[in-house]
Order: structure tokens, then sequence, then C-alpha cells
DNA sequence: TCTGGGGTCCTAGGACCC
DNA sequence: TCTGGGGTCCTAGGACCC
């Protein structure tokens, strides 16, 4: 089964504040350069899209109500959404904010059907927290994940073994969870548009065109997908901690594109510490006021969370660089993670430095992010943007923006 | 009046080594 | 007169997802 939470965040602040049923909304970051982050279904009848900017939303709709997005609200629905669902799988899968897979093998004995159980989901959901969502099952993930998409709002749609061939003949390839906008123009160009043209099409022409990626292709367009469904806890652990800002306005001082990357560095640092992980690359990411986006990478001699290590690594990569022109945004991420065991620290300012970094987080952690901070950052004191991340999870290093 | 932020996976070229 | 083949690591970019 696949859940998919119906214009989530939009949906959330209706169900909270009345006087928004019914009508248009678009939920945006607090920040000026902010994007629609979901609509309500009333807006996206007049083309209001996820990735608009205000100018273009509002456009599209004069009488578009934005709402500034509150993280904390639609953290504590979804996982109320999960703790209804936990009631009817053990192997629940947490997508994203707004989705979520369960494996419903060998649950019916107990509790009926799928479509039994999804309704009573459905109808739980939809007393508690007054939301809609759409649900799909299937024989696999690929194919829960597609039926949940084909009815929006309030859905229940099922695809069974036996009619998974008449559901894929003539859908376009795009509507196959990871066939995106340059899979599908490549394909065209091949003269495949539907799922039923890709599982006919020959394997080793794919192979030779797509790589890897070719061999699953064929697989998918005959809806074959073997992917497990992975229960909360037993994910793999993250192979990256990354944070990016769009800046108020275009850069070009170093010096203050300097204390954004402090800023950036402690965020990561921070979360990385929290999680116990180092990392032994730095990656900076820029961004141009043209949206050229590039990254520059380097190497640690050994792994790190500390901020002024990830600070003065992302220093060292800026220097290397000659900026073309201002600069829009600015990311730092650490990978190449691995599980920080706190081994005997071999000297005695390291351990000083762990107690000191330590002593900040548990600081930070009680009274706000950013309570105890470098001198530096206390002129820079602009409130973050406060901007939402669907890919937000209940646990783990990926719970971030919870404010 | 312009266009967010969090990730994963894959590819491809070059350095370097044997 | 012309220069193999195998491997790993590092780096940059792009496709895709929410």
């Amino acid at each position: 089964m696949h859940l998919d939470m119906n214009a989530f965040f939009a949906s959330v602040e209706q169900a909270c504040n009345p006087t928004l049923r019914g009508r248009p909304i678009a939920v945006v970051g607090s920040a000026k350069r902010t994007v629609v982050t979901t609509a309500s279904y009333e807006a996206r009848l007049y083309g209001v899209k996820t990735g608009m900017n205000r100018y273009e939303a509002k456009k599209a709709c004069p009488s578009l109500i934005f709402v500034t997005g509150d993280n904390r609200k639609y953290i504590d629905t979804s996982v109320r959404v999960l703790d209804i669902l936990k009631d009817y799988s053990p192997a629940i899968e947490v997508y994203s904010i707004d989705e979520a897979f369960a494996d419903l093998t060998g649950c019916s004995a107990l509790l009926g059907s799928p479509e039994e159980i999804s309704r009573s989901i459905k109808e739980r959901i939809r007393s508690s927290l007054g939301l809609t969502c759409s649900i799909g099952i299937a024989p696999n993930k690929l194919l829960a994940k597609l039926a949940s998409d084909m009815k929006k709002p309030d859905g229940l749609v099922v695809i069974r073994e036996e009619d998974v061939g008449g559901a894929l003949k003539d859908l376009p390839v795009k509507e196959l969870w990871g066939i995106g906008p340059r899979l599908t123009s490549h394909l065209a160009l091949l003269g495949v548009r539907t799922c039923g043209e890709l599982a006919d099409f020959p394997a080793s022409i794919l192979r030779e065109r797509f790589g890897i990626i070719g061999e699953r292709l064929k697989l998918m367009g005959r809806g074959i997908d073997s992917s497990p469904v992975v229960p909360a806890g037993e994910e793999e652990e993250a192979k990256s901690v990354g944070h990016s800002t769009t800046l108020p306005k275009d850069v070009s001082d170093r010096e203050e594109i300097k204390r954004y990357l402090l800023k950036l560095s402690e965020m990561v640092g921070n979360r990385a510490r929290g999680h116990k992980l180092k990392g032994r690359r730095v990656t900076l990411t820029l961004r141009y006021p043209d949206f050229y986006t590039f990254s520059r990478q380097k190497s640690l001699s050994c792994p790190a969370n500390d901020t002024r290590v990830i600070f003065q690594s992302a220093i060292s990569i800026l220097e290397g660089i000659r900026l073309k022109t201002a600069v829009r945004l600015l990311g730092v991420s650490i990978s190449e993670l691995t599980k920080d065991l706190k081994q005997m620290e071999l000297f005695d300012g390291e351990r000083r430095r762990e107690r000191l970094l330590d002593a900040v987080d548990s600081i930070n952690g009680r009274f706000g992010d950013f309570t105890l901070t470098w001198a530096t950052l206390l002129e820079h004191n602009e409130p973050s943007a406060g901007v939402i991340s669907p890919a937000w999870r209940p646990a783990g290093v990926k719970r971030v923006n919870v404010r």
C-alpha cells in the first residue's frame, strides 16, 4: 500500500483554520525569495503549482491566499498519520513527510482485505485529523505508488496482478516513479511514449542508451519492481548531511559569504554531531543569479563533524574559486560519512574540543539553535527562512527544520 | 516581481598505481 | 617507429525524488 496525503501542507492549514477552507491558498516559506510548497486544490484549479514564485502564483490566481508554512504543525500531523498506519502493519516505510508505504502482506487474516484496511485508515485520518489521502494498493511499490496517483483527492485504487498489463498499456511513461522529464523526452526520441511500448522495446537498445537504468526501464514498463518496503528504523545510514540557503539578496563580498558559510557549517556540524556522524568530504555549492549552479569538493585527511573543520574546508574551497558574479545560493554538505565511535581521542586538545562542542550542542539543544554561537554571526542575525522540506523524516538525521 | 531545500544514485574523466 | 590493461580514488555534474 502507498499512502499519499492530499495537498498536505495546504490541507493541514485549511483543517486548522476554517476561514481558509474552500479557498485557493498556497503554503510558502517566510523568506522573500520563496516558492509555493503546496497549493490547495482550489488554487490548483487556477494553475498554481509547486515551485512557482509568489508573482507567478498570484498572476495565475489573483485571489490566492499565501500562508507561511508552519513546520511544527506538519510534523505533528505526519506523526499522527504514521501512528494510525502502525495499527495496521508492522512494516511502515516513511517515504517523506506526506507519503508512506505499508507492507500489508499477511495482514488480511487479522484485519480484512487490503481495501477494507485502506478504507478504515482513510476514515480514521478523516475523522481524527480532518484530512484526506489517496491510497494505492498493488503487488509492489512501483504500482502502489502509481495507483495512489491515479485518483486525487481522496482516492482508493487497487491494481491487481491480473490487471497490470491493462493498466500500463496506454499509460504515458512519465507517470512512472523514476521517469522524469529528461528520460521521458529521451524515450520519446526512441518512439517510446507509453509503458506498453516501453515493455515491448528491445532491452539491448535501452541498455546501450541508458546504461544501468536501461536494465530497469523495461521491467518498469511491465510493472515489475522488487524493491522492499524498508520499515522505519531499518533504513540505511545517511550518506550525506547538508544545508543550503538562498541569500536574501545576491552577495559579492567574500567576508559576507564567509559568514553565511560559518552559519551553514554550524548547522551541518550540529546535525552530524547529534547523530554521531563524521564526514570525510566537504562540498561547497554556489549558485549565481542566473541560476548557474556548481559545486567543489574537498576530501579531508580524517573524518570530521567539527564546525570549525567544516567551515575551514568550505573557506579553502571558496578561496580556490574565482567568482564570476555575485552569489545567490550557498550550500555546505558533508559526505563519505562514518559513524563517530568516540574512540579514545589521542590528544588532549582534541578531547577538550569535543567537550566544547558537546557543551555548545547541548545548550543549543535546550534553548534553541544559535543561542550560543560565534560572535561573527551576531551581526548576521536574520531570522532563518524556516522553509519546509517535504523530504523530512520523523526520526534520524533527516529530521531537519524543526523549529 | 523572478524561480526553496532536503536528499540518493549514476556517469565520466583524470590521477595514480601495478 | 609509437605507446596495454587492470584497478582504485577523486571530482564534477546531472537526473530524479519529496
